[in-house]
DNA sequence: GCGCAGCATCGTAAAATCCTATTCAACGGC
DNA sequence: GCCGTTGAATAGGATTTTACGATGCTGCGC
């Protein structure tokens, strides 16, 4: 347990600083009988005595109060530094922020968002990860991560959601798939073609749902937790997926022609959003990230 | 001013190292609430959310609190740090020890007292200076030095005087004088003579107070505030002097002859003291050193 | 669904902190 | 040598802080 506060130091350096109880008691704003019994009482309970009293002349430090007060002055300036850090790291954009993403939004948006939010602030860094929504979930509860960038599904109470944009998912096909004459792809057309199951928590549940509310039970043909193996399992004339993720170029990994559809059918659109804890209290960091998503969505949407 | 208290921080790390509140509570011996309020305002005053409350699962920290209490740890064992090297300084014996002593005296007795008090106490060093009664004094009030080994004369009453020892005055000759064929030279025959004084205060006081008593007006031919100079113009044949301090050998620096005989008379003998500021505490180093000193002198005497 | 674990809240008592007013001691000017 | 000034210590009282026990609330596991 320690025996004094930081308090009694900063009242002894500054009688040390100015000489005299009375001279730090005006320069601090306290009353100086305040400053006296402060210092008296940190005096017994140190065991040392710092000062030698001169009646009507100040104070003036004794030998073993030098080296004592020597060193509770580094003290006290590690605790303003402290203090001086802390407050930047709760009003300053700045520092490091802790970001999770959901594998199939990380590659499309999380660079650009980084580069865009750190130019926007050098002083801050990103710490990045990626994984299913379950890990993402556990992850901020556990104080892993500021923020979960993810699709709105089942998400629990526990959470804030902040809702940043909304994709339709679409049907891919092997490129020379017969389907791919249409330019809207009806989802009957699909009943009986085999289904290539892009299977991650909770994506898995999306897609499937959206075949059953049109009223098909899907023929699982194939199943994988990466959207480049479905992509290159459709790309070989496997099957036909249903993804919500569009990357750039219409070709598979292995260079086989794939072709994107849009579902004729109204079907949920997958929305992307942020997730925080609800009980945590936001720094002033996140909350410039949360902006700063809101802000970019909404710019690429139009 | 400072926003958060060390008992604030001593309760954080706490909590961070026992992963809930309850088991940082029962480590502490501090009922739980207690923490728990601490915690809660620490927070409030710092601005930032250390941990994330998990219910019936104790608490984790956020990103934000984990960088905070890393750099409060560090705090936490600084000041930690001070408490303990501040109770040795107060206890143990060891640390510096500022002695000043009065200049005659320092060359007889300091080496032999320094150099036995640090075979004594390895951890002790000790920083010495000379200097007159008055610039003695001023030092030990002003905190410069611990402790002044100095003539019990005149001293003010708000020292604490250690008395240590006391020596004879003696008469210095030059080596051929008449006198010397005396074994114990009375006041009286040198009632005619030039003396030389040694003109430090008080000393000076002190040898022609001596005179006085005995109804001698000293014919003061000169005066050297050097004991060595003294000595010098004495072996030159100028006068002679009476001192307290003895040198070993009987040449003076120029290498001339001199000689020391007692006084007949009974004369006030000179004291050497201890003195240290009254209301000073004295640590156990200064308590150890001053035992030093009477432990010493009690030995050369016998 | 019920008990258990664990944090938050409430009410209260003790302690610490701070203030104003006052006392006391030493130095300096006349 | 007396007196005004300066500056530390003390006394008394109000406020704030810290601590406690009792109790409430919520999520997890059986």
């Amino acid at each position: 347990m320690l025996r004094y506060t930081l308090r009694q130091i900063e009242y002894a350096v500054a009688i040390w600083d100015h000489g005299s109880v009375a001279a730090a008691s005006a320069h601090l704003g306290v009353a100086q009988p305040t400053l006296s019994a402060s210092l008296a009482k940190l005096e017994a309970q140190i065991g040392l005595q710092l000062f030698i009293r001169h009646h009507a002349q100040g104070v003036s430090p004794s030998p073993a109060g030098l080296r004592f007060l020597a060193e509770a002055r580094n003290l006290l300036t590690h605790a303003q530094d402290l203090q001086r850090d802390t407050a930047a790291a709760g009003t300053a954009i700045e520092g490091q922020l802790a970001l999770a993403s959901f594998a199939t939004i990380a590659p499309s948006f999380v660079p650009p968002l980084i580069k865009g939010f750190m130019s926007l602030h050098p002083g801050v860094t990103i710490r990045m990860a990626e994984g299913t929504q379950d890990e993402l979930l556990k992850g901020v509860r556990s104080g892993d991560f500021d923020l979960a960038l993810l699709y709105d599904v089942d998400m629990p109470e526990d959470f804030t959601v902040t809702l940043l944009a909304s994709f339709a998912p679409h049907v891919l096909l092997p490129g020379k798939h017969k389907l791919t004459r249409l330019k809207n792809v009806p989802l009957v057309a699909l009943k009986d073609e085999p289904f290539v199951l892009l299977d991650i928590a909770p994506s898995r549940t999306y897609f499937t749902r959206i075949l059953e509310t049109a009223g098909i039970t899907p023929k699982v043909a194939f199943s994988s937790p990466s959207l480049e193996v479905v992509r290159g399992l459709v790309g070989q004339g496997l099957g036909y997926s249903i993804l919500v993720t569009r990357p750039f170029g219409d070709h598979s990994y292995a260079g086989e022609e794939l072709a994107v559809r849009p579902i004729a059918d109204e079907v949920a659109r997958g929305v992307i959003a942020l997730a925080a804890l609800k009980q945590m209290r936001k720094t002033r960091l996140v909350s410039a990230f949360e902006a700063h998503c809101i802000d970019y969505f909404r710019k690429i949407r139009t």
